[in-house]
DNA sequence: ACCTGAACACCGTTCAAGT
DNA sequence: ACCTGAACACCGTTCAAGT
């Protein structure tokens, strides 16, 4: 049934994920759901779950680091794939990010990001900073505010407001104009930004910034 | 209108704002407000570009950097600004995700950031990249994935799954020992991490990367 | 121009009734 | 033990009717 679920939301999206709805899919009215769990809440703990499974299951598969100060690669590899398989569940990071408790998969994940900090010398307290510092980039995936909508964009409004944004906002439409009609450079999906590359580059950023600190025996400001 | 909204969220969340409640909260029947606006997205619409700006507005007294390429104290100082403003209305980050496009008067305050890092000497790829590797800390928030809920919490059963998270989860056992039990240190808020210090140690790191690349003048990685 | 009440199509959920 | 249908309290929204 969280199976169920869990394609109904991949194919139709979360919103279409209804009891009623989820019902049909299985063959069932509606209410006979409330045999197997008590809420609509347990069936989202169900499937968020469930993709966290998936996530341990392949990141489990990447061995740690020949030599222990090689964490930053180690880390990298398992966050790109972790975010391979949030990127089949689009709905997860949304959902994930309003449950108000962590499913217990990802504690497994969570640890094992952990000893890999630990035991390339990160201290705990700078461990613990870099977990909050990386945050969902952790898990593969970092909201974006900026969401490019294709669709049902009529060219002409589009072309006028270009021309007003120009006058008030002359960086961004400088950078809108690189975005969208320059083929080449970091391009990737037409019209938008390569989500991938932006992805990795936040990554580095703050992977590179963490293993200078290790490297210094990061301590604590003074309070 | 719009105000009486915004009022409504902050005191009883987001949830709690619908047509009817705020309706109530104007003295006025439910239907009435569709004389003002088409639909419950435009209110939504409408109390995201509210606070945007507040936003603007906070950040508008702060004023430009002595030397163009002190950029980056100017930037931290704008975006904590912004935090503050974000801090008062709780519901505006999720809600801010979730709208499919960007209020106007966020356009400026992306725009005079990108001036920022441009008239600091960051080439128009480079400031592209940084706003996405910001993302939504670039507004002063950061999604938190452990959300500390101390309410209701039984205290027998919170030691009883302690115990066997030490089992499993060794690290972070460790971690959740001293940042619930430790007063010292970086702990802010009884039984959680402190907000404000984690989202700075995560925007510095993040800065402190972005200056390192701009004054080795950054160039795209070869593709 | 603005407000109202009844109504509709959708939710999640309860409950008594069936097998 | 599992399923069903009717019903309830909530949504957002439409529409004809009022002033």
């Amino acid at each position: 049934m969280l199976h169920a679920a869990v394609a109904l939301a991949d194919e139709r999206g979360l919103e279409a994920l209804t009891m009623r709805s989820l019902g049909q899919a299985l063959g069932v009215e509606a209410m006979s759901l409330y045999n197997h769990v008590s809420n609509k809440a347990d069936v989202l703990d169900g499937i968020v779950e469930l993709v966290a499974g998936e996530v341990v299951a392949a990141v489990g598969e990447i061995g740690p680091p020949a030599q222990a100060t090689e964490w930053k690669p180690v880390a990298r590899e398992r966050i790109l794939t972790a975010r391979q398989v949030l990127l089949r569940h689009r709905w997860a990071p949304s959902l994930l990010e309003s449950r108000t408790d962590m499913p217990p998969s990802l504690l497994a994940y969570y640890d094992s990001l952990l000893a890999l900090m630990r035991e390339a010398g990160f201290s705990l307290d700078l461990a613990h900073h870099a977990l909050h510092a990386l945050g969902s980039r952790a898990l593969g995936f970092s909201q974006e505010l900026f969401t490019t909508d294709d669709k049902d964009v009529d060219p002409d409004a589009a072309l006028l407001m270009f021309q007003q944004m120009a006058g008030r906002f002359p960086h961004l439409t400088e950078l809108l104009k690189i975005v969208t009609h320059d083929p080449g450079s970091t391009l990737g999906r037409a019209g938008g930004c390569d989500d991938q590359f932006e992805f990795e580059f936040g990554l580095d950023l703050l992977l590179d910034g963490l293993e200078r600190l290790r490297e210094r025996a990061w301590e604590l400001p003074a309070a």
